[in-house]
RNA sequence: GCCAGAGUAGCUCAGUGGUAGAGCAGAGGACUCAUAAGCCUUUGGUCGGCGGUUCAAUCCCGCCCUCUGGCACCA
């Protein structure tokens, strides 16, 4: 079985984590663990891109070295998968040596195969800024910005990467391979801007304007560009690991896509001879309170924090559960406390207190077995079988927004039959009709409780294993007979009470 | 300017060529096992605008309007 392998982008290292970064690891982590639920052999990878200029700055600025800087931001990356509960296999860091090891391979092999040639390039640099300029920079009146300080035109000499010689040959690609770029509608952009003629790539730095980099194997006065190093830790992890490689799935920002991921990465594998990764899963962006994030208007969301107050699950089901995959959505504190109260708390959390405590009082805390049969529990049995092959294809087409909305249909169908069966009423009658009727009605929400979660466990796992434990039970191996419905609660000792989703108190 | 996405109930969104849907918010009710939770009922929309195709369009086509995002070698 080809083994599933999934990406998150790496995160460059100058700046700390938010819900951007968050929300990638928890999408991925989605998937990941979906297709473990669904037998498939799964390789999930993450990490951090350490490397360049802008590093380099921050480092200096902080007054560090850069590795004792890049040490330390990669850390909080690290810290935040571990807090949201991202269920990675590997985490790379793009100055570890077995990456370097890798990079420096490949740009060796495709300097010797001339897809890298050495070249001059002529532009505008600033001194201070240390960087070259675009027409784009300047002022309308066609000076520099202040903030350049002194510009001059130079010459440098370079390495350059032959992306051009490519460009039919990934326009051809895209056109015949409709799941490369998903959603869709992003691979049109994508052709959009291949129709403009490609230019070839520079690769290169010269050492005394970029220390901080790989050395080019093939001339060490040149550090390798940002992306070229970057784009590799895809294959330089698992490189050495037979049968991963390729990628089953890229998970990236829509602000990655074009270039990189759609045109640089493409064209190196390619030229590297190595098999290309079937997709690229474009995801969108996060807006705070309706305005966009940003770190200069203080206005972005510390993911860490929401975990603390309201549980890492809380989190994770409301970034899947509002968040079209593909599309930008909005995080708001109105919005996120209604989902928590309305649907965790309320419709979920309170489903499992009543369950235990029904089952508490009037079966002596022990699942009963199911004595009877009527519509009641034929409809919600119903219900449960279209919900769950709804929610697994949902899952399937990266709808867990849509799939989420259906599952939390069947908890609140749960709740309704509860109403229905009133079995604080048959409780209260000798009858051993409304007594037959009693046991069957705990039987039923317990299992219809158990089902539902079991449905849960790629966005809430935690959720789902804790309130499998408070019924008693200890879920087997493999997840689709796990959503069978069953008997299999009959005799559990469930807890006495559980609060998983609190009340806010403020 | 070009390209893409979005425009459906107060809010967030789903949806189909055949007399409009969900959740939340609002209103009313019955109940009490439960996290003052849950359940039932209910108010509410000329489906952005104008044309066209069709027996029939929110859904197909054309034009227009509004919002959002992208438009690279940041060498």
């Amino acid at each position: 079985m080809k083994t599933f392998y999934l990406t998150t982008a790496i995160d460059y290292v100058n700046g700390s984590p938010h819900l951007g970064h968050a929300y990638e690891k928890v999408l991925s982590d989605v998937i990941a663990r979906f297709r473990r639920l669904m037998g498939d052999k799964v390789w999930f990878l993450t990490g951090t891109d350490e490397h360049g200029q802008k590093v380099q700055q921050s480092a200096r600025k902080h007054g560090v070295d850069p590795q004792t800087f890049v040490d330390s931001v990669s850390n909080e990356f690290r810290v935040l998968c571990t807090k949201l509960e991202i269920s990675n296999d590997d985490f790379i860091r793009t100055t570890e040596e077995r990456h370097k090891r890798v990079v420096r391979r490949i740009l060796q092999q495709l300097f010797d195969k001339g897809e890298i040639y050495q070249a001059d390039y002529k532009g505008f640099y600033s001194t201070r800024q240390e960087q070259f300029l675009q027409d784009k920079d300047r002022n309308p009146d066609g000076s520099w910005p202040e903030i350049f300080g002194e510009v001059t035109e130079i010459t440098e000499t370079n390495y350059f990467f032959k992306l051009k010689a490519y460009q039919e040959w990934l326009v051809e690609h895209i056109r015949t391979h409709e799941d490369f770029i998903i959603p869709r509608y992003r691979a049109k952009q994508v052709l959009e801007f291949l129709k403009e003629p490609l230019n070839d790539l520079c690769i290169s730095r010269p050492r005394e304007r970029l220390e901080w980099g790989i050395p080019l194997p093939f001339d060490e006065k040149f550090v390798t560009y940002v992306w070229f190093d970057a784009l590799l830790n895809y294959y330089s992890a698992v490189a050495d690991k037979p049968d991963i490689w390729p990628a089953t799935f890229h998970v990236i920002g829509k602000d990655i896509l074009v270039p990189p991921h759609a045109v640089y990465w493409p064209i190196m594998l390619q030229a590297a001879g190595l098999p290309l990764p079937r997709s690229l899963l474009a995801h969108g962006w996060w807006s705070i309170n309706g305005t966009k994030m940003s770190k200069s208007t203080g206005n972005f969301i510390d993911a860490g924090n929401y975990c603390d107050t309201y549980g890492v699950d809380a989190l994770r089901y409301f970034l899947i559960r509002e968040m079209s995959v593909g599309q930008d959505s909005d995080f708001s504190q109105a919005q996120f406390l209604a989902r928590y109260t309305n649907e965790l708390a309320n419709n979920l959390g309170n489903l499992v207190n009543r369950t235990l405590n029904m089952t508490n009082r009037f079966a002596g805390a022990t699942v009963p077995g199911v004595e009877v049969e009527e519509a009641p529990e034929a409809d919600l049995r119903a219900l449960w079988v279209k919900t769950r092959d709804e929610a697994v294809a949902l899952h399937e087409s990266f709808q867990f927004h849509v799939a989420l909305e259906r599952t939390f249909a069947f908890i609140t169908a749960t709740n309704a039959y509860i109403e229905l069966r009133a079995p604080w009423k048959l409780g209260k009658s000798s009858d051993p009709k409304d007594q037959a009727l009693l046991k069957t009605s705990l039987a039923t929400m317990a299992e219809a409780l158990r089902l539902g979660v079991t449905l849960l466990a790629a966005v809430m796992p935690g959720t789902t294993r804790k309130i499998h434990g408070v019924l008693g039970y200890t879920p087997g191996a493999v997840w689709a007979e796990e959503l069978v419905w069953s008997n299999r609660l009959t005799g559990c000792k469930v807890a006495a009470t559980a609060i998983l989703f609190p009340r806010p108190t403020a």
